[in-house]
DNA sequence: ATTTGATTTAGAATAATTCTAAACTATATT
DNA sequence: AATATAGTTTAGAATTATTCTAAATCAAAT
C-alpha cells in the first residue's frame, strides 16, 4: 500500500485536530507505514521505511510524529522489558506476546471485556485507566505464526 | 533493619551457589537493601541507599549484583513505560500498579492461579513463561495507601 | 502581504545501562 | 602455606534510545 486509505486519512485529520494539531504529510506518512505493516516497528525502523518514500524526514521528525499519534489515541507505545518502544494501530484491546527467541512481538486478542475484568483485582481505591498484559514465551515449532 | 536475616542470607547464598554464583559482602548489602524498603527502587536509589552503609561500593557494582539477584531468581524487573528498571524481591504472584501522579509503583497480590489462567487466552502453539499484568492510574484520595 | 504559531530539521545533549580493563578477593591446587 | 585460577569489584569510557535546541520552513489567520 502505497497512501493512506481515505478512512484512515479521516479518522488521522479528526483524531489529530482534535487534539489541536495538524495534519502534515510526515504525520500521515508515519501513520501509513505503521497501518501498512504491523509488527511493532520501533522508531528507528519507521524511520527506515519512512526515509525510503519520504527522503528528507528525519529522526526527529518521525519521533514527533509518533508522538503526536500516541497523543491523538492512534497508536499505541508497547514497551517491552529495556528494548525501544514499539508503536501499535492496533486499538481494540489485545494483550502482548514477545517471543525470546526472535525477539518479535505479537498481538493476542482477548475475550471481550477481559481486560475490564481483571481491574477487579485492585482494592478499592486504585483507579486504572489502562492495563496493559504481556506474555513472554516463544513460539511452538511449526507454525511460525 | 541493618543486616540480612539468617533466613534470607541462606536463601541468597543456596540461590547465589545454584547459579554458580559467588556470596558476596555487596551482593549481601544489596539484597539486604532490596528488602528493607520494598518500594521498587531504581538501580539508581539502590545505589543511593547501598553507598550510605557501604560507601566504597561503585554503581557499576550495583548493576552487577542487581543482574546476579535476577539472574538467581530472587529479584524481578520491572520495567515501566521507558522509566528506569525497578527492582522488586517480591516472589509470589502479583500485578503492578503504576500511579501517573506520585510515580509510585504498588504490588497488587492477584487471586490464587490467576496468572496461570490469563495464559489461557494464548493459542496454542505460543508458550509463555512469563505474565506481567500493570496497570496504570492514580489513587483516590483517602487512603495513600 | 504580513504576522503568528506550529512543524520540521540537523545536530547536540541527556541519561540509563553496558562495556572494558585493571585491581582485588576468594577458592582450589600444589 | 604458597601459588594459580577464576570470579568479582571498581572507575571511567562507551553505547544508545530518546529528548532538547534553535534555526528554517510552512500554513493558517489577520
Amino acid at each position: 500500500m502505497k497512501t493512506l486509505r481515505q478512512m484512515d486519512r479521516g479518522a488521522l485529520s479528526y483524531a489529530l485536530d482534535h487534539a489541536g494539531q495538524r495534519t502534515t504529510p510526515q504525520r500521515e506518512m508515519v501513520f501509513s507505514i505503521l497501518l501498512d505493516e504491523r509488527n511493532h516497528p520501533t522508531a528507528d525502523e519507521v524511520y527506515t521505511r519512512t526515509k525510503s518514500r519520504m527522503p528528507t524526514i528525519s529522526m526527529a521528525t518521525v519521533y514527533n510524529c509518533l508522538e503526536a499519534l500516541v497523543t491523538c489515541g492512534l497508536v499505541k507505545q508497547v514497551n517491552i522489558e529495556r528494548e525501544p518502544t514499539r508503536y501499535c494501530p492496533n486499538l481494540s484491546p489485545h494483550a502482548h506476546f514477545h517471543c525470546r527467541e526472535t525477539g518479535r512481538v505479537y498481538d493476542v486478542p482477548v475475550p471481550e471485556g477481559m481486560m475490564k475484568d481483571l481491574v477487579k483485582v485492585l482494592p478499592g481505591n486504585y483507579s486504572a485507566d489502562s492495563v496493559e498484559l504481556v506474555f513472554r514465551g516463544h513460539l511452538e515449532k511449526g507454525k511460525t505464526k
